[in-house]
DNA sequence: GACTTGGAGGTACC
DNA sequence: ACTGGTACCTCCAAGTC
């Protein structure tokens, strides 16, 4: 049989203590298709130098005789090749072992400690990143494949065993969606019940639950008991027939919770295609795994691929929600959870449907970034939804080395880790120390992908990383003394500039003709630019070059500070740099521009510099200075207004969730009039006008709310700080606390004087008075005093004059 | 008990 | 444990006088 085949999702598995991979896709048609392949599992054992032949001969013998045995599997040397391979740029003999069972390639490996074998690799990758690397049936492209029927125990419509495969052209492709969200009786995994269930697709609206259901709408469903609704709930997607079963932090709720519910009820959560249970991969966080539907955790995906585009606080599904979909979630209050009326269940169960709904419509937004970052990756999209920056720029590597004959680098285990994670940090960025001051007319230049361009510039990498030569590039790394690199083109360079050209060139095309898909497909090249730099310095990286890392900081400093330099020497006045950025006061475009194109004649390899904007006028501020010490500016605080009146703000507490919203607003408030208008005095006025507003407390609780996130257990803080204390009371009052949640709370008054701030923490829905000597000192008169500074005026006097003439 | 100082903690910048 | 370093600022904790 000869079809069409895109695949999506992909799993291992063994018949008689052999590997297969199976695929499970669509043809052009529709139609649900698994594909099965061999899976031949293999790794390398890297020779020593000049072994004469015979001496191979031997070794290779010896390595065919090796088996192991793990619990009832045996596991054998298949078969074996030599090849002249490549590791780390370096020619090398190396002996190809195919093992019977890949499973136990690391314990065949083990074994094979002869003092011929230099190194042995590539026994630690995923069978399926494996089978992807070597037989290049790549996640979400189109094939043609042909193959003999097959008869498998899955649930799709077609089963073929490969025999061939052609890739085609794309077809455009739109997964079959289903959204799903619990609500429990409990927060707490499997404590509670189970109160309903509701699922969103295309044409498809659904809310099963066991509760109340007199008054309920059409599309609840009512059953007797938790279990039946459980079971209705497996019937129901496998029905639907998702290619994806996409929930907002089902990873860590919503999958596992049922799972555990159906445990209890003595049931299977039998959503696989082959009717396996739910299963959870363990690690830092549970991945949620169904066989042949790839279940996504929306959160996770937009937390790694997406957050840094977000305006929003939190990555709430209804913060999320509202900034990318513009509809928020629908209100029900939890308290009532204890006694519950039927119109509350009514109430309950539209906002449970809404929920799938948002998670729904987000999934088919965010698809194309979905699409492509697996596309891009080469990896599945269960995989590619859940992994940090690191495993993606490691996988993109991985998928590319066979070009250059490269056999994989292993992944560093416990003790080398440890090594790594020890190390001391190395020098970073320059960031120069502004003078506070308002200024007019400013040029913002900057590189783009400064970090990036270095390393491929100058081939900073672990394989051309070298001993001291004559011939090697030497890069002073001031107390930590010299690192040398060659100067030839390695793999790690080739590979990352060809990702910066790609970014280039589809920004480029985007641009020309706008489309979803060419924005997320020069995002996801850009995403893994940006995390190279990082990935270098990052102790679980297989190509970890902490020197590299720092010699790309190094160079980039020497980078910016010539700039500064340049630019200084054409009499302009640099007002601010940091990292990869230099701003600086400009009289005349033209002439700016030309100094632009002067210093990027200058620069070494693919480095560029760029003009960013430029900038009508610019705040800088003082830092607010510990007693004794010496007035200075503050860095990475600034605010900018363009010729078109867009306004850039960075650092100030106006862009800082844990400030309340009264201090924001106001300080966002003041840099506008300032930067807008240069009306200082007006400015002035309003924040008179807010401290009385504060002191006759006119201000409403929302306004003076703080946010601070539990970045750890509740247990684990050393110091009680006020959100600890605001979690404490949260989790008396039964209120979900987890590690990550951001704590809510504001600073009340009390009856007797008290020191500590957080003696005076009070929760949001508590009754008391908002503390006025709090807010005005702590809040309003910090963010927005070292503004009035730079123009002469003392706030804290204004403050204590107001407040005189409040007295009289 | 008032005051200083160091560091824990959180969040932002690039 | 799951990309890097730089920087600001608040509030607690512990020490000094």
């Amino acid at each position: 049989m000869k079809m069409h085949f895109i695949p999506i999702d992909y799993e291992a598995f063994d018949i008689n203590d052999k590997n297969y991979i199976r695929m499970i896709g669509r043809n052009e048609k529709g139609k649900q298709i698994c594909l099965i392949d061999n899976f031949e599992g293999y790794f390398w054992a890297i020779l020593k130098n000049n072994l004469s032949e015979k001496k191979i001969k031997e070794v290779i013998e010896k390595i065919e005789k090796i088996n192991v045995e793990k619990g009832q599997r045996k596991t054998k040397v298949e078969k074996t090749e030599l090849h002249n391979k490549k590791f780390l740029g370096k020619n090398v003999k190396a002996i190809k072992i195919f093992v019977t069972n890949y499973k136990d390639a690391h314990d065949v490996a083990d074994k094979i400690d002869f003092p011929e074998i230099e190194k042995r690799r590539e026994y630690d990758i995923s069978i399926t990143t494996k089978y992807i690397m070597d037989r290049k049936i790549l996640p979400l492209n189109w094939y043609e494949i042909e193959g003999e029927l097959e008869t498998h125990d899955i649930n799709t419509d077609v089963c073929l065993k490969l025999e061939k495969a052609k890739k085609i052209d794309d077809i455009e492709f739109m997964p079959k969606i289903l959204a799903y969200d619990i609500e429990a009786s409990e927060f707490e995994i499997g404590k509670g019940e189970v109160l309903m269930i509701s699922l969103y697709g295309k044409n498809f609206k659904k809310v099963l639950t066991w509760k109340s259901c007199s008054k309920k709408q059409e599309y609840v469903e009512c059953f007797k008991d938790e279990r039946e609704m459980l079971e209705e709930f497996v019937k129901q997607v496998k029905d639907y027939g998702p290619d994806m079963l996409v929930g907002y932090f089902s990873d860590g709720f919503d999958l596992p919770y049922l799972r555990a519910r159906a445990d209890k009820n003595k049931i299977k959560l039998a959503l696989g295609l082959d009717d396996s249970n739910v299963s959870f991969s363990r690690g830092r966080i549970l991945s949620g795994r169904i066989s042949g539907i790839v279940h996504v955790d929306l959160f996770r995906f937009i937390e790694t691929a997406y957050s840094q585009y977000l305006q929003s606080e939190t990555l709430s599904l209804d913060e999320v929600a509202s900034e990318l979909l513009k509809e928020n979630k629908k209100e029900f209050d939890f308290s009532k959870l204890k006694k519950m009326g039927e119109d509350d269940w009514r109430q309950f169960f539209e906002y449970n449907l809404h929920d799938s709904y948002l998670t729904f419509n987000l999934a088919e937004k965010i698809w194309p970034d979905m699409l492509e970052f697996s596309k891009t990756i080469q990896e599945p999209l269960y995989d590619v939804t859940r992994d940090g920056m690191s495993s993606n720029v490691e996988n993109y590597i991985l998928h590319n080395l066979e070009r250059f004959n490269e056999i994989a680098e292993k992944r560093p285990i416990h003790d080398e880790i440890e090594k790594r994670r020890a190390l001391p940090k190395y020098e970073g960025a320059f960031v120069f120390q502004p003078i506070p001051g308002l200024y007019e007319d400013i040029a913002f230049f900057d590189f783009t992908s400064m970090y990036s361009s270095v390393i491929v510039s100058y081939n900073l990498s672990l394989q051309n990383f070298v001993e001291k030569s004559k011939d090697a590039l030497e890069v002073d790394l001031g107390k930590e003394g010299k690192a040398y690199f060659s100067k030839e083109k390695g793999f790690f360079g080739e590979i990352l500039e060809e990702i910066i050209n790609k970014r280039k060139e589809y920004k480029k095309e985007y641009a020309k003709n706008p489309s979803n898909l060419l924005k997320a497909r020069s995002n996801a090249f850009k995403l893994i630019a940006n995390a190279s730099y990082g990935y270098l310095g990052f102790f679980g990286a297989r190509y970890y070059c902490r020197q590299a890392a720092a010699s790309a900081a190094a160079l980039a400093r020497k980078s910016i500070i010539e700039t500064i330099d340049k630019i200084k020497e054409e009499g302009h006045k640099v007002i601010y740099s940091d990292t990869d950025s230099v701003a600086f006061l400009y009289d005349n475009k033209e002439k700016t521009l030309e100094l632009l194109k002067k210093i990027n004649k200058g620069l070494p390899g693919i480095m560029e510099l760029d003009l960013e904007d430029f900038y009508k006028r610019g705040l800088f501020v003082s830092k607010r200075n510990k007693k004794d010490e010496e007035e200075s500016g503050a860095k990475k605080k600034y605010a900018l207004v363009n010729e078109q009146g867009k306004i850039k703000i960075r650092g100030f507490e106006t862009v800082r969730r844990d400030w309340c919203e009264l201090a924001r607003n106001l300080q966002s408030k003041i840099l506008e009039l300032i930067l807008k208008e240069g009306n200082e005095k007006k400015a002035l006025e309003i924040v008179k006008e807010t401290i009385l507003k504060i002191k006759t407390r006119k201000i409403d609780k929302k306004e003076i709310t703080i946010k601070t996130q539990l970045k750890k257990a509740l247990s684990e803080y050393k110091a009680i700080t006020p959100h600890v204390i605001a979690a404490q009371k949260m989790l008396k009052q039964g209120m979900p606390v987890s590690q990550g949640a951001v704590i809510e709370y504001f600073i009340a008054e009390t009856r007797e004087k008290k020191s500590l701030v957080r003696e005076k923490v009070k929760l949001p829905d508590e009754k008391g008075e908002y503390n006025v000597e709090y807010y005005l000192n702590n809040q309003i008169l910090p963010a927005v005093g070292n503004i009035f500074d730079v123009f002469g005026v003392n706030i804290d006097d204004i403050a204590k004059g107001s407040s005189q003439r409040t007295l009289f």
